[in-house]
DNA sequence: GGCTGGTGATGCATTTTTTGCATCAAGGGC
DNA sequence: GCCCTTGATGCAAAAAATGCATCACCAGCC
C-alpha cells in the first residue's frame, strides 16, 4: 500500500523513538525519512513528536495520531481481507495475545481446526499477561485475547467468558491423588510449584492462602506451565493449572485427566477455599473484526459452548 | 493530506461515473488520474470498478473499499479536530442533514448560539428528507440528522428524540383561530396547503384525512414552510407545522405562537385526530463523531431537553 | 571546560515517480 | 455503419522523493 507508506514510518519511528534507528530499519535514508515527518507535520499543522537530544518522542498531537494510524492500518487489513473473502481467495492472518493457560493445549487445537477449515489463514500467538494482552489490543497488536484475569481498561470488549476452577496437579502415586477435591488446608507445609506473581492462577491462590493462613513450602516459581509439569517428573510436588491448560477440551475430572500426562493426575481444589477464576476471551471494543479473526473467535466461542456450556457466558 | 489524495479520488469517481468527469472536477487530466486508480487496484489485487462503455462503476470490492475510504476521511477529520482543540485553536466543522421543519427556526437558533461560544466551527447544512439524511450519515456525508419521521436504517443511532404535535396555522382572522384544539373534522372542505408526500408532517396528516374521511380542499403542494407560510398572506388557507418549525425554543400554544408572523396563529390539532410524531437526533451507528460536531449534538440535545424536557427522550 | 558521540535539520545534485499529450481500441446510440 | 465517448498506453516533460555532505544542538564524560 503505497499511500501508507508515510503512516508506517511514523509508527515505527514512534517505536523505535529515534528518526535514524527508525530509518535504519525501514532501509531509507534517516534524511528521507525525516523529510516525511515534516512534511506531514506540515500537513496535519502542528509537530507530532518532541526532539529531544537522544531522539524523538511523540506528543499528546502525534499519540492521538498514531492511534488513528494504528486503526487505519487494522481497518485496511480487515478490508483487505474482506476483499479477499468475496474473491474466494479466503487469506488471512489473525493475530492472538493469550495467557500462558490457553496456549497449552486449547489454543493449539483450535488453531489446527481453524486451519484445517482454512488452510490460507495464518497466526500469530503472544503469550503475555493480563495487562499486556490489553495493551496489545489497543495498540491493535493483536485481534483477540483471552485473558485469565480480571479485565482493567474500558476498552476491552468481553466476547464471552468461561468460569475455571483451578486444579492442583501432582503425580499419579501422591497421598493426595485419592481426594475428589484438595482443600486449601492439606497443602499446609507440602512442596508446591506456583505460577508467577502476574498470573492470574497465582493470584488466586496467594488470596487463598492467606484467607486459610495456610503457608506452602513454596519450591519453585515459574512462568512456565511446560517447565513446572516436567519439573515434577523429578522431583514430587503439586502444582496448579485450570482445566483449559490440561485439556483442549474434555471437561476434567477424575480420570479423564490422565491424557495430558500419565504419570500425573489432577484434582480440583474445593470451592469453599478458591473462587472460580474466569478466563475472557476479548476484543477491542468497536472494532470490526477481519473476516478471519472475526471467524476464529465465532468457533472457539461456539466450541467451548458445546463443551463447556454450563461455564461459559455472553 | 497529499497522503490521502489517491483516496479522495477514487471516491470522487465512484461519485462522478467516470474518470474523465472526475478528473474535469479534480483539475488534473483523465490519464494521470487513470493511473492512479490503475496503481491502487494493483495494489489492493483485485479491479475496484467495472469499466463500462459509459464510464465506470463500483464493483463489490470497490463499494467496501470506499466504505472504508470514507470512514478513513471521517476519521481522519476527528483526529485533526482534536489535534486541532489540545492546542487551543478550537477548529472545526459539523456537517448537518436536516428536514425542512428543523431548520426554519431551530438550526438558526442552535448554529448561532454555538458558534457565539465557538467563532472557529463552521457548519454545513444539507436540507433533505428522512432516507436521504439517513443515507448521508452512511456514506459520511453529514455527521448528525435531524429527522422528522420513523428511522428506517439500523445503522442510524437515535441519540435524542423530540415528540412534537402537528400545529394547524393560519391567518389570524381564521374561523377557526378561536379553537383551542383544531379537530380533523373542522377541515372538511377548508382550503389547506401541504408539504410535499415525502414529509413526515404529511405522512402523519393523510393518515389522519383517511382514518377520519375527510377530505380537505388541497390547494397547493409545496416543499418550502416559507413558501407556504408567505403564500397565506394572498390566499387565506391552512397549513401545518410542528412547534420546532414555528418557534425556536418556547412551546408554543395560544398566543406565544405570535412571534414567528403577527398575521398567523398556530393551533395544536387534536390528538385524538392525528398522533404526535417524532423528530430523531441522530448519528451513524459506531463512529466516534468528531470534537465540534459531538459537542454541538450534546448542546442542542441539552438545550431542548431545558426546554422540552417532558417531550425529549433518551 | 572541551571533547566525543549521538541526535534531527537542511542545501544541492540525482534518481524516481507522476503528469500531460497524443493516440489507440472498444462499445453504445442513432 | 458512422460517430461519439469511454478507458488504456507509449513517450517526453515536470515534479517529487531520495541520498550525500554538512550544520547545529545537546548530554555525558574526562
Amino acid at each position: 500500500m503505497r499511500f501508507m507508506t508515510s503512516l508506517r514510518f511514523i509508527d515505527v519511528v514512534a517505536r523505535e523513538g529515534s528518526i535514524r534507528k527508525a530509518a535504519d530499519k525501514l532501509a531509507i535514508t534517516s534524511t528521507a525519512l525525516n523529510r516525511r515527518i515534516l512534511q506531514i507535520e506540515d500537513e496535519i499543522g502542528q509537530p507530532l513528536f518532541e526532539r529531544l537530544p537522544g531522539g524523538v518522542r511523540l506528543n499528546t498531537a502525534g499519540e492521538i495520531f498514531l492511534q488513528h494510524i494504528r486503526s487505519q492500518f487494522a481497518d485496511l487489513a480487515r478490508v483487505q481481507s474482506q476483499i479477499a473473502d468475496l474473491s474466494g481467495i479466503r487469506r488471512g492472518h489473525v493475530r492472538i495475545a493469550s495467557g500462558a493457560d490457553a496456549l497449552r493445549r486449547f489454543l493449539p487445537e483450535a488453531i489446527a481446526t481453524y486451519r484445517g477449515a482454512h488452510p490460507a489463514v495464518s497466526f500469530d500467538l503472544a503469550r503475555c499477561y493480563g495487562e499486556e494482552a490489553e495493551a496489545r489490543l489497543f495498540s491493535l497488536d493483536a485481534d483477540i485475547a483471552l485473558i485469565f484475569a480480571p479485565i482493567r481498561a474500558a476498552h476491552v470488549h468481553v466476547a464471552a467468558t468461561l468460569r475455571q476452577q483451578i486444579h492442583c496437579v501432582m503425580p499419579a502415586g501422591h497421598r493426595l491423588a485419592g481426594r475428589d477435591t484438595i482443600r486449601i488446608r492439606d497443602l499446609s507445609g507440602e512442596r508446591v510449584v506456583l505460577p508467577t506473581a502476574q498470573s492470574g492462577v497465582r493470584q488466586l491462590l496467594d488470596t487463598a492462602f492467606l484467607r486459610r493462613s495456610v503457608e506452602p513450602d513454596v519450591i519453585l516459581e515459574s512462568d512456565s506451565f511446560e517447565f513446572m509439569q516436567n519439573f515434577l517428573h523429578f522431583e514430587p510436588a503439586l502444582f496448579f493449572q485450570i482445566p483449559i491448560a490440561i485439556n483442549a477440551g474434555r471437561a476434567v475430572g477424575g480420570a479423564a485427566a490422565a491424557d495430558f500426562d500419565e504419570r500425573l493426575v489432577s484434582r480440583p481444589v474445593d470451592m469453599a477455599d478458591v473462587a472460580a477464576g474466569t478466563l475472557h476471551i476479548c476484543h477491542l471494543k468497536g472494532r470490526v473484526l477481519p473476516v478471519a479473526a472475526a471467524k476464529f473467535l465465532d468457533d472457539i466461542i461456539t466450541g467451548l459452548r458445546g463443551r463447556y456450556s454450563d461455564e461459559v457466558d455472553q
